[in-house]
DNA sequence: ATTATCTATAGATCTATAGATAATGC
DNA sequence: ATTATCTATAGATCTATAGATAATGC
């Protein structure tokens, strides 16, 4: 039983590190953090396990840095009014090309896990909730933000992690309908909410 | 180095059935299905871990028995026009006394185990939505009431287990005050909705 | 005698590292 | 000579089971 020995990879660090970033995006939405191993990551970019050390330290630092790889190009590309509508299409669509669509999946299936808690929680806090919050007039347009982002993660882990239906099989279309409308409702000045300075804590 | 030899528990096979039921709650609701280990499970509930298999036979079917336990205790206990209030406060309750009051937290930080995913989606579909529905008039009320669950879980997922700012820190009051406002929204019938039979697909 | 409880361990992972091998650049 | 790539493995888990021990019920 002689072992299948690897064959050697051409030298290319950079290619290298790309492949590996790659292959972890798509399978940390595939299967979340810690369902992820990383000899799974090395096999799907056809590079060997220890290199991913060797590029990222650790697998909980390949997973921060496909998160913040990621998540600059898709807010870079979008201006904020787009943005709900944006990472809902992201999250309700099943399986993407490219890598930035699968992100959010990726956090989606990510949260539970302790480590990479850590990383989404500066993640979503810093840019995310911060353009969002730009679509509010009112006092408390940082607090709508989370709702929203809540809700559209919430209805990512529903359909897509849960694949519970009928929000599995409703198509895009009727779900982002009954979104936005209930979003912009959401984030509309409200007479029940303290936007008037009363002095109360 | 002698080891400290666990004193024999008296024998009482329901009340360390209990104990196991009650112990794993609260661990599923701390750490998540997979991030719970069998051991601590027998530990908090100070019973020897081969006991666990031999009551549950697994720790994924201690999970499935630990939910639909606790969910019909708490759907039993609450008029649907209740529900999602109800849910809301479990979710955005930091650390409750009972067990019924872990389930939801436990349901959150397991929503990424594939194991737990199974349980978890027909524990969901089934009750949980049925219930919900009724709160809607309208042709398409099971997908609206899973739009409001996501949100419903969807908070739980951004403010306990991910500790974002500022929904964490947001009072249950003002949170239930965004959320019961929007969800009357979105569960009435809207102009968008097709609910007329235009015989289209 | 029955069966709840406990001990000990098999068997299967998975992350990370140390050190060997070999391709590149000077 | 430098360093990207690969081999082999240490070390640390964790679930589940087989079989020993001892408390209960008849």
């Amino acid at each position: 039983m002689c072992a299948d020995r690897q064959p050697r990879r051409r030298r290319d660090p950079a290619a290298t590190r790309t492949a590996l970033l790659r292959a972890a995006a798509e399978l940390f939405a595939e299967r979340g953090f810690d369902q992820t191993t990383v000899r799974e990551v090395a096999a799907r970019a056809e590079v060997n396990q220890a290199l991913l050390f060797r590029y990222f330290g650790s697998k909980q630092e390949l997973f921060a840095e496909v998160l913040s790889h990621n998540s600059e190009a898709l807010l870079d590309s979008v201006a904020a009014p787009e943005l709900p509508r944006r990472i809902l299409e992201n999250v309700l669509a099943e399986r993407a090309g490219s890598g930035a669509e699968h992100t959010i999946v990726a956090m989606l299936r990510s949260f539970s896990d302790e480590r990479a808690a850590r990383v989404l929680r500066d993640e979503l806090g810093g840019s995310y909730v911060e353009r969002l919050a730009r679509l509010s007039d009112a006092a408390d347009a940082d607090l709508r933000a989370d709702l929203v982002l809540a809700w559209l993660f919430g209805i990512g882990m529903m359909r897509s992690v849960l694949g519970k239906d009928p929000l599995a099989e409703a198509s895009e279309e009727v779900i982002l309908g009954h979104v936005t409308r209930a979003v912009s409702y959401l984030l509309e000045k409200s007479a029940s909410t303290p936007e008037e300075d009363l002095g109360e804590d």
